[in-house]
DNA sequence: TTGCGTGCAAAGGTTTTGCATGGCA
DNA sequence: TGCCATGCAAAACCTTTGCACGCAA
């Protein structure tokens, strides 16, 4: 598996570096599309999709879906597949996407891999809950 | 908000009556339409749609997404909205959902909360990673 | 009788597939 | 030249919306 791309060619670099540049950030295929057509080095979504699934096939790029939001993100990650405290938050409420960096989630792993023999994979799983200050406007408007 | 319904109809009670003897499974759309099709009591999807995101409101349902299932997946909780125990976990290789019930999750629940001021919904909330049988498949597949 | 509930049909959006053409090696 | 890569068009899905009719109260 993760099979190579046999060609080099001018859209798989094109979207090797905007992934690149926005390394560790939140994108979607639309995003990308929209980028590079205004760039003026526009890639049809076909190729984009083709390109991406090598990618997370390899490892390279991570994919996740979040309720609410129509269509897939992914976060290019490189070589740092294997972090263990980068999660993601997702608001139910206002959607706010929080990218959490905690020790603590190293031990979440650690217990889960061995009292469940389960590895999880931080990156593509998302928390969903209330943020802060959508957790206290409940509180308030609790007389519905 | 939590609008609940003005009339009772046969639709709503076969849908419910279904949900309620699936409580704490995994279902979609599709398979509570074929369900319903099969036990000759027919509803249409839309109004299976629209009974679901009002359960969904209510708390008495919880949705939830999985990357690699094409349609969302629901899990009737009836009044339970509240237990932080409930997580799941979703093989990225094999596909397997496992319900996990475990007494570290309330403290993950309690550490994000203090910590990060974040309330997690466990129910919505879906752990990827690998399986343990899928793991040891990948360790010794490991020279590719 | 009133007006919400239902369900068909159509629309909307994302992702995949078929296929002819283009371009790397 | 051989083959993979590309991208348009169309298909395949899931979900939502519009609208006319049905039915609960």
């Amino acid at each position: 598996m993760a099979k190579p791309s046999y060609y080099k060619t001018k859209q798989q670099d094109t979207i090797l570096k905007y992934l690149i540049s926005k390394k560790n950030q939140h994108i979607t295929v639309t995003m990308i599309a929209e980028f590079l057509e205004k760039q003026g080095t526009p890639v049809g979504v076909t190729t984009i999709y083709r390109h991406l699934d090598k990618l997370v096939e390899q490892g390279e790029l991570q994919k996740y879906i979040i309720d609410g939001v129509t269509s897939a993100c992914f976060q290019y990650i490189g070589d740092e597949a294997h972090c263990h405290e980068h999660f993601h938050l997702k608001c139910e409420n206002c959607g706010t996407l929080i990218h959490l960096e905690c020790g603590y989630m190293q031990d979440l792993y650690t217990h889960v891999l061995n009292h469940h023999a389960f590895d999880i994979n931080s990156f593509k799983t998302v928390f969903y809950g209330l943020c802060k200050s959508c957790s206290d406007k409940k509180n308030h408007t609790e007389a519905l």
